[in-house]
DNA sequence: TAACTAATTGCAATACTGTTGCACTAGCTT
DNA sequence: AAGCTAGTGCAACAGTATTGCAATTAGTTA
């Protein structure tokens, strides 16, 4: 227990009991989640402070988020070194049939030849298919 | 302007009015646009007739979808030849300054080696950066 | 041509996700 | 204890996507 608060504590931001709840649930769930979803997990939880908590760990780089294009972003957790550089950029799966979305974190994402005079900063690269589990 | 309505012929489109109206916009862009900017090209038009509109576009494969991130799905027309399959997959690219986005048709999205058990079936890769106007 | 039919369009309402303002609270500092 | 600050809850709002339904148009048949 006294762990995730360290793991925040790394990362500069205030253990309250909110953001330890919320941490659990991306732990737990060990993909990229919506933010509808972390919701789902509690009862009587407002979004906004969810929202707001994610911002906060997002902002550390305590974690980092997708856009799968499924309308909602989706968070997962980062690596403990992770500052979410060029680095750190790897590619997600999305199932087409269960709907979840992976980090595979050991799939960096390909950095593409592009034309004259266009830089590189960032990329989301999502790979859409079916997983192992829905297989 | 007999052209335009054979490309919609070919692709099964009755072309009407509105049609050709928002074909020319995409064909004049260039780019990926969004609904809404489409919207601003005209005066009276409704949103859901350009939205239906899109929709039909897009199971004829004659324009296909980006999204990029910034909230909006972004519609950019197809090569004549394209069944937006793996083949025509390419890499769309974000202007972070600007915010336009780009179709590098010539810049095919690269396959990466998944975990064992994930296949592949489509991809969205959208690289950022500074485009070469912005530059 | 008139009547009929199906596709298209316009308008309004709604859903869904994300975001913000503001008041309240809990915890820490002096 | 009083004051200060970060965090939280509630409600309202914004932006985009989507749908139901009625009105219109285009095409077809009698
Ligand atoms: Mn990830
Ligand atoms: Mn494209
Ligand atoms: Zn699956
Ligand atoms: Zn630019």
């Amino acid at each position: 227990m006294k762990e995730i608060e360290k793991k925040l504590q790394f990362r500069n931001i205030k253990p309250t009991s909110m953001r330890l709840l919320v941490y659990k649930v991306l732990k737990k769930k060990q993909k990229a989640i919506s933010l509808y979803e972390i919701e789902q997990e509690f009862d009587n939880v407002d979004r906004s402070t969810i929202f707001r908590t994610l911002k906060t760990f997002q902002t550390k780089y305590l974690i980092h988020s997708v856009d799968d294009g499924t309308g909602a972003v989706k968070y997962a957790l980062c690596d403990d070194d992770c500052t979410c550089s060029l680095n750190d950029l790897h590619v997600h799966f999305l199932c087409n049939k269960c709907g979840q979305t992976f980090c595979f974190k050991e799939v960096p994402v390909p950095i593409p030849k592009l034309p004259e005079d266009f830089s590189f900063e960032s990329a989301n690269f999502v790979v859409k298919g079916i997983c192992s589990t829905c297989k």
